[in-house]
DNA sequence: TTTTTTTACGCAAACGATACCACTGGGAGC
DNA sequence: GCTCCCAGTGGTATCGTTTGCGTAAAAAAA
């Protein structure tokens, strides 16, 4: 019952030839004549054949694979991203092996410490929420493995980086609204740690300092997503909603943030963008259907996941150690639907 | 520059033992002494030896690694399976490596193909669009790869399968509409070699049926979701609105083509539910904020992806093979919102 | 003390493929 | 006719582990 597979063993046994000549002619050395390699072949593909990966990277000390290590699969971004790099990966000839930290640090150090372990060429990572500690991804890199990141990034690492345009993203962002007549735009961000929340938080807050309006620390809330991201933003949005002066315009500065806020806006019948407006990043592709359309800040996630994919690839395959490091920085894409144009209701 | 990880050699020479007893040390044999055990143990530690699982695969004949592959990573539903599978193959010790088909019949091929060259221990697997043919399947089935379904299955292949209880799940769900009031009920359904088509619509029919309302043929549509799925759907639409009875409720009888459908009729400005009812079949977790909120049969994705690993991994631990082959149905869960409920206009 | 058993370890052969080195034999060069 | 060359092939070590078998020393039984 057991299935076992055929090796180069058998074929040479069966051929009369050598190991080393199947090996080479199956490899098409120029060592090898056409002939036999005709008929290694031909038997190779008779009895179907398969070289035995691992056993190729045994010896060839690579595996032809490449880690992708994620905070939470079933997410629009990252499975997105995800989607570029298995794309361009299997493109290439490398196998995808995802792995998500479900935001915890330690379940990521964990994952981090079994891929050391050299059973993948590299490793593309988007850091988890917990994350401020790189000493791990250092040493890893420093061992010479291969990495890069996107989106969530580590500054001090110096590696290649894949990164929308922040900064930018949640400046036009925040310069539209203002143009439109908001003044009092309040931010929920994530966690303070992470790269992203800085950028945005800062591009929000130069849009307001050029356009002289002075920034309200209420204004500014921060949440950590998790299984109690919903009460966390229903505290906000109360709290908000408390103020004397109450936000006109919220912005969401990262996907669960944003359609987690709005979630709890209709479920509190605020209308919508009169009593209060709202964007934010997202990479939901039904956002058009919302109630109202949610504006939106989207990130090219397919692209950057082929992106980032190319730049581990060449990392990979570099004859020379690489010392220097490129970050590449997409340009993200505003959507404007009703969710912040006065005067279409609810 | 090249770093040179460290192997069970180093720890022997070090310690001036063998490879054998450092190897059994580690893993905890009953022939090393505590001292020993304790003193690799000890010192693996300290140099942060990392066992190379490509090694051990060669040896051992076992990756620990299981393979899922799907049409489309970037699908609410997919991506839920893969984390229910990634979450349990974790806990359970295997790495997971994914593959999309892209829908495409050749593409599953080659990565099947490649799969069979024992680099993992398993594979789950949802067939695409085109798949009718399976017995490059029944063959890696036969050379005793263990293969697990889940949601798109082969009825002729028989091994475990995760399937959702798709008959009823069409059957409940038209059932509550004819209650509701609706009589001409549409069915927009993908490609009929799919087994989940044929449940879908079964369940659809036997509802009419079991009410006394002809089936009208007409109201059965199929779409090949794809880059043209828009217009196809658009198309469709197109043709309910000129048929002399227009039908007063829509169902989709998948992820893709609710939403699709919906987005389609917005765009057409049709009132919903007034002037057509819609409802089907989707995973996302948005679908609540939609304009109207959609009403929706919901799968238990994650669920299923991780029934799905606990049988393969069962598949691949057990001893003896296995010749009993169970299918697992799980049930939906029909969430009732507005855009069925008529009265409520949009 | 001698014999038997047990304990704790080493040797060496695998797993499947690659690659360095050596070897064979037929043709070219002289 | 002899040497030299080289295309074409085989032998074998190796990648890092695991594991069956053998064996020395220590412990137990005699």
């Amino acid at each position: 019952m057991k299935f076992e597979p055929v090796t180069i063993k058998d074929i040479a046994k069966a051929l009369k030839l050598s190991t080393s000549t199947v090996s080479r002619a199956l490899s098409d050395s120029y060592q090898i004549s056409p002939k036999t390699k005709k008929v290694v072949a031909d038997y190779a593909a008779k009895i179907n054949y398969q070289p035995n990966p691992i056993a190729q990277s045994l010896k060839v000390r690579k595996s032809h694979t490449i880690a992708v290590v994620v905070s939470e699969l079933a997410n629009s971004f990252f499975s997105q991203v995800i989607d570029g790099v298995d794309t361009l990966a299997h493109e290439k000839g490398y196998n995808v092996i995802i792995a998500q930290s479900h935001e915890k640090f330690d379940i990521e150090e964990s994952i981090l410490k079994y891929l050391s372990g050299r059973s993948v060429d590299g490793i593309i990572i988007s850091v988890s929420l917990e994350t401020k500690d790189f000493s791990f991804l250092k040493e890893l890199k420093q061992r010479g493995m291969p990495i890069v990141f996107v989106d969530r990034i580590a500054n001090d690492l110096d590696t290649h980086k894949v990164i929308l345009n922040n900064y930018k993203a949640s400046y036009d962002a925040t310069t539209y609204l203002i143009k439109k007549g908001y003044r009092r735009i309040a931010a929920l961000a994530s966690v303070v740690n992470l790269s992203i929340t800085q950028e945005r938080l800062a591009g929000y807050m130069a849009a307001l300092n050029d356009n002289r309006i002075s920034i309200n620390n209420n204004y500014i809330r921060h949440c950590k997503p998790g299984a109690t991201l919903g009460e966390e933003i229903a505290k906000v949005l109360g709290y908000f909603q408390r103020l004397k002066q109450k936000p006109d315009a919220v912005i969401g500065l990262s996907d669960k943030l944003t359609t987690g806020m709005l979630r709890e806006m209709v479920r509190q019948k605020i209308k919508i963008p009169d009593e209060m407006a709202i964007m934010g990043f997202s990479n939901n592709d039904l956002t058009e259907l919302f109630s109202p359309p949610l504006s939106i800040i989207k990130q090219p996630a397919f692209e950057m996941g082929k992106v980032a994919t190319e730049l581990l690839i060449r990392l990979i395959e570099s004859k020379r150690p690489i010392t220097e490091f490129i970050t590449k920085i997409l340009e993200p894409e505003h959507i404007i639907r009703e969710s912040v144009i006065k005067g279409k209701r609810l």
